[in-house]
DNA sequence: AGCACGCCGACT
DNA sequence: GTCGGCGTGCTC
């Protein structure tokens, strides 16, 4: 017999199938394997088994080994990265790769095992006992304590008795020692038994439609209807069905706590699946779950290729979050990749958000998705009052700093009801911009097109883009002046200026500064949540999903900030992160309040947040999408060229956009918009960034391939060349 | 990806 | 004279 094998190298020369004899080595479609390639030797993936071959029959080598007991991949896992390779065009290698931690490659990691002794059946305690010398009291209690304990690891016997000893034992064939697996399980200590919560009418009558409707479900829920419950429930009747489960959760919302939840209700029978994992832990949850013991993955989006078989249900929570898209290759779009998985084993997929993508809203509309809608909170509570703040009236009475008048009082207010707040502000550092009052020359990165920002707290310059740092200037670099100024306010600055205000709070500060490491998100979440602090000002990542009791008032800063980038989902994001945000406050039994700062009091988006009233702000955004042609009315294609060499990047990118152009000219009435540029952020990490951009209405996915085939064509050893599709981000 | 083959510049 | 630079080509 031939098996069909790729080889476990990302090229493009080597995306191809390569023939070998399977002989006695017991390959089958799915197996991993190791074979001789060239003058070396090489993983693979076997993805099909034959018995003919197109290539000379004598030249055929054999397959050296198989690499796991069980085949790594499933016969749906192939068929899902074939999909994978004809949608995003990568190479068949990368695309199966993904079904893989990436630890397993290369066997850097193997199933741990360790000796355990027990005594031997043959002989009695008693009659083993008067065989040994009597001076041989080590071995003697060595035998005593096994016959006390029962089976013992090894390692521990040798360090409470002695080596020796227990050797002695071995030989004398009085203790058998065994290999046995042992399992990493991450996070052993979590999982205290949670109730099953009875749902509410809303509740139970999603988990029907999700159980009943034969298409994805969009389940729109407000912030604390209890969606999480509803995911839960609609799990477990999967579950119970013999099926099995895949939770996916945006990546910053992985925090322990989640897993909790999960491992409280459904106990070993979920699995973990994250970077934060030990390579040995994550290797053998994935194990689990390939093995059948666990049934239901929980992780961000890699988890969608988790490894189990007879799969009942895929739910996204927060379906709008942008972790879901993949920014390095492969660069697919989990939600893609979870409805052709479904698909193909015939699985339910829900997705849920407060605040869905227009996208997905729209396919409720078109009968593309059913909809669950929950509108009212589990608690009963109403959602928090929403104030805004207008800015350009505190200018006017003379107010320069961060804080309204309104915010400042209800912060006092706060503090004095000995409860916490949240401030929000989506900019990190000290300063954005550090300018010199004199010649107007504004810190830049060496690396990158972009200014500096001020960190206060290591009194350093950095790069947000390439993390470099840089001493922060005594005099400006051009003209020598001494006045180099601050622009613009960052989370530093704002807690200094908050600690002037308020000299007694305890204040805490969370962006991506100061949570590089794993435990940083965790410590300073909990440190907050044991209410060891007053105030919380962060970015984004405070904006998800942490439960915090004793917080009732929220102030964001600058709400209109995002509604300015140039990004057309701008005004999307700017209502998610309010209403996300505007949900931390008062989930307990305290009424909450948002003070919401703006320079544009009257924007539309914004007052279609405060009340949140997602409907209208859908119809409003909608009705412009469709104006302008943006998504979900037409697709945007960038076709990214980057390198080291500008020249060559420019000449990679006439390329492109000679290749782009015949396309086209073929399909031009499909075309709303198609030039080429620089990017907007010219450089980064030394590469110099173009790109061809373009707005298609129609045979999206003629065009989509020509454009990828354009990508790949592009792409040489100096010039990396590739193709987004409606990129989240467009620096 | 790796490794061999192959054809031009600086060296003991 | 040869050692070695890395461009090019091949892998069932």
């Amino acid at each position: 017999m031939i098996a069909k094998v790729i080889v476990d190298i990302a090229t493009t020369e080597l995306d191809r199938i390569f023939d070998y004899k399977i002989g006695y080595s017991g390959a089958v479609a799915g197996s991993r394997v190791i074979v001789p390639f060239g003058k070396f030797k090489t993983e693979g993936f076997v993805v099909s088994v034959s018995n003919s071959s197109s290539y000379p029959e004598d030249q055929l080598k054999s397959i050296i080994r198989v690499i796991d007991d069980v085949p790594a991949l499933t016969k749906e896992n192939l068929e899902l990265a074939s999909f994978i390779t004809g949608k995003y065009h990568v190479s068949t290698a990368s695309a199966l790769r993904l079904f893989l931690p990436s630890e397993m490659r290369k066997g850097k990691v193997r199933k741990k095992t360790a000796n355990y002794a027990t005594l031997s059946s043959e002989l009695s305690l008693k009659d083993m006992l008067l065989k040994l010398k009597a001076n041989a009291e080590k071995q003697k209690q060595a035998l005593n304590y096994l016959y006390k304990n029962g089976k013992t690891k090894v390692s521990i016997l040798n360090e409470t008795f002695s080596n020796s000893a227990v050797t002695a034992l071995k030989t004398k064939g009085f203790i058998i020692v065994t290999e046995e697996r042992i399992v990493r399980t991450p996070y052993k200590e979590l999982g205290a038994s949670e109730k099953k919560v009875k749902l509410t009418l809303e509740q139970s009558s999603a988990v029907q439609k999700i159980l009943s409707s034969t298409k994805p479900t969009l389940l729109k829920g407000v912030t604390g209807s209890g969606k999480t419950e509803v995911y839960l429930q609609a799990i477990e009747s999967v579950v119970k069905s013999g099926k099995t489960a895949i939770m996916l959760v945006p990546e910053i919302s992985l925090t322990p706590q989640t897993f909790s939840r999960l491992r409280a209700r459904f106990g070993d029978k979920c699995a973990i699946l994250h970077s934060g994992l030990s390579a040995g832990e994550r290797f053998d949850e994935w194990w689990r779950l390939r093995s059948g013991e666990a049934v239901i993955a929980i992780g961000a989006r890699s988890a969608v290729f988790a490894p189990v078989e007879n799969l009942g249900i895929i739910v996204i929570d927060e379906e709008h979050d942008q972790s879901y898209e993949s920014e390095s290759s492969p660069r697919y779009v989990t939600e893609e990749v979870a409805l052709e998985r479904a698909r193909l084993s015939g699985a339910k997929v829900v997705l849920g958000s407060a605040t869905p993508k227009i996208e997905s809203y729209l396919k409720t509309k078109t009968g593309e998705f059913e909809l669950a809608e929950m509108k009212d909170r589990v608690n009963g509570k109403p959602l928090p009052e929403i104030i805004i703040a207008d800015m350009r009236s505190e200018v006017r009475r003379g107010n320069i700093s961060a804080f309204s008048t309104a915010l400042k009082q209800e912060l006092k207010q706060t503090l004095d009801n000995k409860n916490q707040a949240i401030i929000f502000l989506n900019r990190r550092g000290y300063s954005q911009k550090v300018i010199c009052r004199e010649c107007g020359y504004v810190a830049k990165c060496t690396h990158c097109d972009v200014s500096l920002t001020y960190h206060r707290v290591d009194n350093q310059l950095k790069c947000h883009y390439c993390a470099s740092a840089y001493k922060m200037l005594e005099a400006c670099p051009e003209c020598g002046s001494l006045s180099v100024n601050y622009s613009g306010t960052g989370t530093q600055r704002v807690v200094t200026e908050l600690q002037e205000l308020f000299p007694n709070a305890k204040i805490l500060r969370m962006d991506n500064d100061n949570t590089q490491n794993k435990e940083g998100h965790y410590k300073i979440l909990k440190e907050f949540g044991d209410k060891k602090a007053d105030i919380l000002v962060g970015t984004q990542m405070i904006a998800k999903g942490h439960d915090f009791p004793s917080v009732t008032l929220v102030g964001i800063l600058d709400a209109d900030m995002s509604l300015y980038f140039s990004d057309y989902r701008a005004s999307e994001r700017t209502f998610q992160l309010i209403t996300q945000v505007a949900g931390r406050s008062g989930r307990a039994d305290d009424k909450g309040k948002v003070v919401l700062q703006t320079y544009s009091p009257s924007n539309p988006v914004l007052t279609s947040a405060i009340r949140y009233d997602y409907d209208r702000f859908y119809l409003r955004e909608c009705a412009v999408r469709q104006a302008s042609g943006f998504p979900p009315f037409s697709h945007i294609l960038r076709i990214m060229v980057e390198g080291e060499d500008e020249k060559l990047a420019i000449e990679a990118l006439k390329k492109a956009f000679e290749s782009a152009k015949t396309v086209f000219d073929n399909y031009r009435s499909s075309f709303i918009y198609f030039d080429k540029m620089k990017s907007p952020v010219k450089r980064i990490n030394n590469k110099y960034r173009y790109q061809v951009l373009a707005r298609i209405t129609n045979n999206y996915k003629e065009i989509e391939d020509e454009f990828y085939k354009i990508a790949n064509e592009v792409t040489s050893k100096k010039v990396l060349c590739y193709l987004e599709v409606n990129p989240s981000s467009i620096s």
